[in-house]
DNA sequence: CGTGTTCTTGATGATCATCAAAGGTGGTGG
DNA sequence: CCACCACCTTTGATGATCATCAAGAACACG
């Protein structure tokens, strides 16, 4: 559905690389080349695409679909350390298990590599390790600022906060329109910002009766009053 | 001090890079090489390496001492996203300008190189972005672990997990004795795990009380109960 | 020895978690 | 096509944790 949206760096035939993922700076024949080593998958909502301690044998690359990345607590709540979505690059560490488990929210499309044949592909293309620490340095930064969030706003502050960055995730992948995806419960949002799910509801609630966003459908929202949300979060979100 | 305990790696002459920091897969030749092209500082206590906003114009390494990375909010309060010690690499960054600020909170020595001369040098010893990307990776973890303790933890977990994050700051230094350096005042601590300086203070003479924690001098602790401690953060920190 | 900074300790209260229950929604199978 | 079921969401009542406000003590520095 986005497909045709793209424009500027098109392909993709098979796997999107070219537009984002971890394949965008290649040209066409090295893509060809790199994208011989990988697999296509399609997965629906709570699949697993791996679990927090498995051996972190695939980087995968998210072409279609919306996934959360997860830790455990001991007392069997979660973490929520970000959503990933169409274009994101997920589970490349340093170590050999991943540190979290990635969890599909949607029906996806996700295209992986083998951990030891990337090994190779690095050496063949310099210039995707140069594509994965740019990777890294955005994700760095924004989980910096999630930090920010949890650590020091109140819970009004922090659903605006996560309503606002829907915003620039639809932005990266081209969504139009005022509409946005939102296909995590509540539950979810709230692992994400260290809230309850009630608190999550009510605040949203809340937002809602002041008339700054509305629910058109399940897993969409609009937001009707940017500035109001903006505020709450203290002009420390710039943009 | 730290300086005859390093053994394996060495050389280090000038800028300790060869023991950690950005340059150390660099053989002896290209270390040369790479040093000619950095600075040398000698800093005191609160000196700002660089301010939240700055133009990003150098990276730095840090060879002696302790820095705190922080972002300011709107209100006046910060968040503190993480502490720095002796080897670390500060300050690299996708952006053109530094998304938080680094401050020293002992007097310290860093080496630094130009931004625009780093990249030159990253053609020259691809080895380096390897570096460069396995730090990022690992800072990223760091983030996201901190994210676990301030997002789900209660206060007296986030300050137990604090204090074990010493311990392994301190054993990446090589410091050895049960003794560790903690020079950031409870303000920095309250800040870095999302909490009031009052609450850290009550927390810390608590643990004090308990038995589980000394403070020989300003600026150091020793954990007496880590088994204690490390059951309040609920086995969520291995090792 | 005084001054500024950091640390401690107390009293009070707000924010948000917890517990509880009912109303929606979508999906599945009879 | 309808009914049932699982899951998600909403809303209320209550209370715990931690922030806030305040003041004094310890400490470091010049």
């Amino acid at each position: 559905m986005a497909r045709e949206a793209l424009g500027e760096g098109e392909v993709c035939a098979t796997c999107g690389s070219r537009v984002a993922g971890l394949c965008r700076p290649l040209d066409a024949a090295s893509l060809d080349d790199v994208l011989a080593e990988t697999e296509q998958l399609s997965l629906s909502p709570r699949d697993m695409l791996f679990g927090e301690g498995d051996k972190a044998a695939h980087i995968y690359t998210l072409v279609q679909g919306t996934a959360k990345l997860t830790r455990l607590l001991p007392d069997g709540r979660e973490q929520v350390l970000g959503f990933r979505f169409a274009g994101d690059v997920l589970g490349y560490t340093g170590a050999d298990h991943y540190p979290f488990a990635a969890q599909l929210l949607t029906p996806a499309q996700v295209c992986r590599i083998e951990r030891r044949r990337l090994d190779g592909l690095l050496r063949r293309y310099p210039a995707l390790e140069r594509r994965l620490l740019d990777l890294c340095v955005q994700e760095l930064a924004a989980t910096q600022e999630q930090l920010v969030t949890v650590g020091r706003r109140t819970a009004e502050a922090r659903v605006a906060a996560f309503l606002l960055s829907l915003t620039e995730a639809g932005r990266r992948r081209h969504q139009v329109g005022a509409v946005l995806d939102m296909p995590m419960t509540r539950g979810d949002i709230a692992d994400f910002l260290g809230l309850t799910l009630e608190t999550v509801s009510r605040t949203l609630t809340a937002f809602r009766r002041r008339g700054w966003v509305r629910e058109p459908s399940h897993g969409r929202v609009e937001l009707l009053k940017r500035e109001a949300l903006l505020e709450l979060t203290d002009g420390s979100m710039e943009d």
